[in-house]
DNA sequence: TCAATACTCAACCATATGGTTTAGTATAGC
DNA sequence: GCTATACTAAACCATATGGTTGAGTATTGA
């Protein structure tokens, strides 16, 4: 499975975007974590190992605490390949745009 | 499943990816877009199908064939949500730079 | 030392995924 | 109308995923 591939499906899960969005306010204890979520600890736990795998978290084990922090740099290189599709949809917002400019005024393409 | 979901499931696989890649150039017929991969049409056509369920290529029938092209707002919403750990990991990144600047130079953190 | 805490591991289950093959449908063109 | 083309649909298979429970391990703290 490529880089790509692990980071793309683990942030296809609402539960994993959710851990990484709990993630953004600082570093947490695995069960703090797993707190808010209807689930198991061992199903959030499962769900941090995705996350780390795909280096998306990296945990720290402390005592016998494991402190998940967020590693967004395997962030970065989703975000970049989508980028190279940004002046496609730029573009088809701009055909859109033309579209009901044209509607309203035929000689003008511009939008807010 | 949520739009994020099945948009991060559907760039999961590097399959997709090399269709969406290919449907850069523009609009291809499924049977040409099925080419040059190693596997049959059927696989493919199943691919595009969950591109398409996830909005990112739109699927116009004519005649007795289909024709694909990128429909990236999906993309955008995609893009968007990582968008908002951008300053999260150019901060990892900023650290990471002073932390090699302090080994060359105490004084400075810029980097090539 | 002993009990509670914070996990991990293993086994299991239901469903999803990525592929196949075979058969069926709709259209194009002779 | 008949055949080739371009698909879709259905059935099947192996493996992956997301969840569970129950047992095991390591660490803390009294």
């Amino acid at each position: 499975m490529s880089d790509l591939d692990a980071t793309f499906a683990a942030l296809s899960d609402g539960t994993r975007r959710a851990i990484l969005a709990r993630l953004r306010d600082g570093e947490m204890r695995l069960s703090d974590l797993a707190e808010p979520f209807e689930m198991s600890q061992t199903a959030v736990s499962k769900h941090v190992r995705v996350l780390s795998d795909a280096g998306l978290v990296a945990v720290e084990k402390r005592g016998r605490t494991r402190h998940c922090r967020l590693n967004a740099s395997a962030m970065q290189a989703a975000s970049h390949w989508l980028e190279d599709y940004r002046e496609i949809w730029i573009a088809s917002f701009e055909n859109l745009g033309s579209y009901f400019a044209g509607k309203r005024n035929p000689d003008s393409g511009e939008q807010s």
